[in-house]
DNA sequence: GTCAGTGCAAAGCTTTTGCAGCGCG
DNA sequence: CGCGCTGCAAAAGCTTTGCACTGAC
């Protein structure tokens, strides 16, 4: 959130097509607030809290209201062109499920910050278990928690 | 939660009682509310939502308030003997902070059912990135979501 | 025209806080 | 007896829902 991996512009504009597309084929007709998320969404890198998204919007000049935007990421959710993140706190984060740029989270446990990280090792030692456990997992998430640098020194 | 491990007597009374004791050492005299929570978590091996923890207190005809159960969580997860979980849902989790039985959580998508699990290679992996990232990292969660054996059939 | 999508406001939940009284050291 | 602990009730978030209206097909 606050400290962006470097920006991947391929597939950003196929994630927002296919998603759009996606929930029309699903059978929704999309209107202007979900257009809009989305469009959100493929811009950011990293986790954003509903509050964040609407606020983002507003400033953007686009009246969507908050109920519009957790109902798109409701639906997005559903459809799996979303992946909600729980990190803590008192709100839920969502960003895009976007199979390049897999990553998972690290929380400063002093300043709130978010950051990014990702992993090889990890992912192969997470689908290692996820074949030995007795259910047929889809996602998985991973949180880090500790001191960020400028809080730790 | 639903389909604890197997009981791991030993080391539960020893978190119990050095957990009254730190949080003696940490200059708080301590209550019969905040000691019907730390004797509930001491026998439970996995994550409870605070209501659940307040049902069963009250169950068990302990007289505590809900706000004492969240104050108590909240101190114990200050001074690290219990550790939060955020599994997704409405409400947070909370379990002892055991070295012993480190685990971490499967939720089915389908009927929210939470199971444990551990593995000693992903510990291992997550232990070679808490190394890489500029955190100085304290503690970690891994959450699976997926159909678990019931629902997937 | 029909029916999903939207905004607004109200309701619902979880969690926190204020306050008076109780109780351990 | 002081100060933390507790219960109760009220308040404060975050999220969902009801409803009337708009807009896409």
């Amino acid at each position: 959130v606050r400290n962006p991996p470097p920006k991947m512009e391929s597939g950003m504009d196929s994630w927002s097509t296919s998603t759009i597309e996606g929930v029309r084929a699903a059978g929704y007709r999309g209107g202007a607030a979900q257009r809009a998320v989305v469009e959100l969404l493929a811009r950011e890198d990293c986790c954003l809290t509903a509050q964040e998204i609407f606020d983002s919007l507003r400033a953007d000049g686009r009246k969507v209201s908050l109920a519009s935007v957790y109902r798109t990421l409701e639906l997005l959710s559903e459809l799996s062109y979303v992946q909600r993140v729980d990190i803590g706190g008192a709100s839920a984060r969502f960003e895009r499920a976007a199979l390049e740029d897999h990553h998972h989270h690290l929380v400063c446990t002093d300043c709130g910050r978010v950051d990014a990280f990702s992993d090889e090792q990890l992912e192969r030692a997470i689908h290692g278990v996820a074949s030995k456990v007795g259910y047929d997992v889809g996602t998985h998430e991973v949180v880090l928690h500790g001191a960020c640098a400028d809080c730790a020194a």
